[in-house]
RNA sequence: GGGGGCGUAGCUCAGCUGGUAGAGCAAGGGACUUUUAAUCCCUAGGUCGUGGGUUCGAGCCCCACCGCCCUCACCA
């Protein structure tokens, strides 16, 4: 970028690095002995003190910057909140001068001792003033009026959405509350696999790359690899490639991923999204309702210190056990339509009965139009925690068979907010089952259904050594976020969600 | 992909039936030795998303394109 083509406000902070420069003041130092972060510095204040708190050496970010001539006040901001400078020329002689080159924005080092302002705020007498680093480009911040902790309230202030997530270190630098999102979420993450580290699962890494995809119905993304010249698929799951440890011995295994799926976006779609994926041999899926019970309630109990929280106009309670619902009985209740003897007509006459009149109704059969039915009549109801259990077979290839019925599986998804949050089956370990199920799956594909898997061969041959029955589970790991930090976009969770490229 | 909305100063936004662009904050200069959305005086800052068109004249009307948001479709 020219100089002509910069912001005057830019070109003005340009001048002043080289006026300092010129000082011999370096505009970038190397490090900044730091004796306490802010809120500690605060801390260590007692009222018995005086003028005379303790010496502290603090650095942070210029926040508010307020200049009276001989004396100026400023606020740094790190990591912990933020602490209020005082600076007096007849106390820091010519190094007065340097602020006068400062902005808002700058990273500064200050060393004093504390007291207390007589408007009551606890604040640095500075003894010195280093800066740390030159802001060239004014981060795009409000007005802020400090309440405190957390009353503060900030006039104006970045809020394009665009801007937001195309530029997130500008949006993490002004806003601490989307800092404390990205902490919770580390928090929960950190809190989920102690808990499953706790159970004896160990936690593994599988391939991204995957010569075929599977463990899911979705449209992956091709890439290619060199050395070999042939293509790999980023995963849409790491399913398989988990339950072939399980045939290895490796009794409980999880995984905390990316998966890619090459689909549309929306506020619950990213097409890269954190998923936990966990097996466990000799278990079904009645111990991963368990199991989920117990992560998602310890989770949001560890997070936010309550089981009942207030989310989409109610209160949500997360106590357990989660409410439970047949597929096939919960449809029944709703509509009266009995899925297990119910035609292809009858359940598209409901679905346009209910005002779904997708165009290609009358392209989808069997599995898909009962799904499409589930969809309409009974998921916008599951609202609370909810186990849905026992899905028609066509649904779940990777299913084992229900023991009592062989039109269902035994398969579980847990619905919360009306959105599906976790996904679980007694794993399909039959190797001449699932060899079918794949046969079945690709003749899907020949008939048009673009989100069936391929026959993977190699999974088959790990499964004729023998899997242990096992249950496994899959949980959105975005979109439990989204519920604990009360957030309504998968973007304001995940750091850099995917935008088009900017023009 | 369909429908709707939005795009104006660094940020947040105004801008009338079409008449050549404004405010607050931020910025620059000045005053001010306990301020806190500091205050006071002065100043500067814009190819109005991009490209066409209509018009004597376009931020405003028309067309196309780009980007974002909402919604529907798609999507375990």
């Amino acid at each position: 970028m020219s100089e002509e083509e910069r912001s005057f406000v830019e070109a003005a902070r340009r001048e002043k690095r080289a006026a300092l420069e010129a000082a011999g003041v370096p505009a970038f130092a190397y490090r900044f002995e730091r004796s306490h972060r802010a809120a500690d510095a605060v801390e260590a204040y007692q009222d018995d003190m005086g003028e005379n708190g303790p010496e502290v050496a603090v650095a942070g970010r210029i926040a508010e910057l307020r200049s009276h001539g001989k004396t100026t006040f400023l606020k740094l901001e790190d990591g912990s909140g933020r602490i209020q400078i005082y600076l007096r020329r007849d106390q820091l002689g010519d190094a007065y001068d340097v602020l006068t080159h400062l902005d808002l924005d700058d990273h500064v080092g200050v060393a004093g001792r504390l007291f207390r302002t007589r408007t009551g705020e606890v604040t640095v007498r500075a003894g010195s003033l280093t800066l740390l680093s030159k802001s060239l480009r004014p981060l795009p911040r409000g007005k802020t009026q400090d309440g405190g902790a957390d009353g503060s309230v900030t006039y104006g202030g970045l809020s394009d959405p665009e801007v937001r997530y195309r530029q997130r270190y500008a949006d993490l630098a002004v806003h601490r509350e989307v800092r404390a999102v990205f902490q919770l979420r580390a928090r929960a993450i950190g809190w989920i696999r102690r808990y499953l580290d706790d159970l004896g699962f160990l936690e593994v890494e599988t391939p991204v790359l995957q010569p075929l995809y599977g463990g899911a119905a979705a449209r992956p993304f091709t890439t290619h690899h060199n050395a070999l010249d042939m293509p790999l698929y980023l995963r849409i799951a790491d399913e398989l490639y988990l339950k072939r440890l399980l045939v290895g011995g490796l009794e409980r295994v999880y995984e905390i991923g990316h998966d890619f799926r090459n689909e549309g976006m929306d506020r619950t779609h990213n097409p890269e999204f954190t998923m936990l994926e966990a097996y466990q041999a000799y278990g079904d899926y009645h111990d991963m309702m368990a199991l989920v019970e117990g992560l998602v309630s310890g989770v949001i109990q560890e997070c936010l210190g309550t089981l009942r929280i207030e989310r989409y106009g109610t209160t949500l309670d997360f106590t357990p056990p989660f409410a439970r619902i047949q597929f096939i009985e919960g449809v029944r209740e709703r509509c009266g339509l009995d899925l297990r003897t119910a035609t292809d007509e009858e359940m598209r006459a409901l679905l346009r009965s209910r005002g779904n009149a997708g165009e290609d109704l009358a392209t989808l059969t069997g599995g898909r139009l009962q799904d499409e039915v589930f969809k309409t009549v009974l998921e916008p109801h599951l609202v609370q925690p909810t186990f849905v259990l026992d899905y028609p077979k066509p649904l779940s290839p990777l299913a084992k068979e229900h023991r009592d019925d062989p039109a269902l599986t035994e398969r579980f998804e847990l619905f919360v907010g009306a959105r599906e949050l976790a996904n679980a089956f007694s794993e399909l370990n039959d190797p001449d089952d699932q060899r079918r199920r794949f046969e079945d799956q690709v003749r899907q594909r020949a008939a048009g259904n673009e989100e069936t898997q391929p026959h993977d061969m190699d999974y088959i041959r790990a499964l004729e050594y023998g899997m242990p029955p096992a249950g496994g589970v899959g949980i959105g790991i975005d979109r439990l976020i989204m519920l604990i930090a009360d957030q309504p976009s998968i973007r304001d969770v995940i750091l850099f969600p995917a935008m088009r490229p900017e023009g």
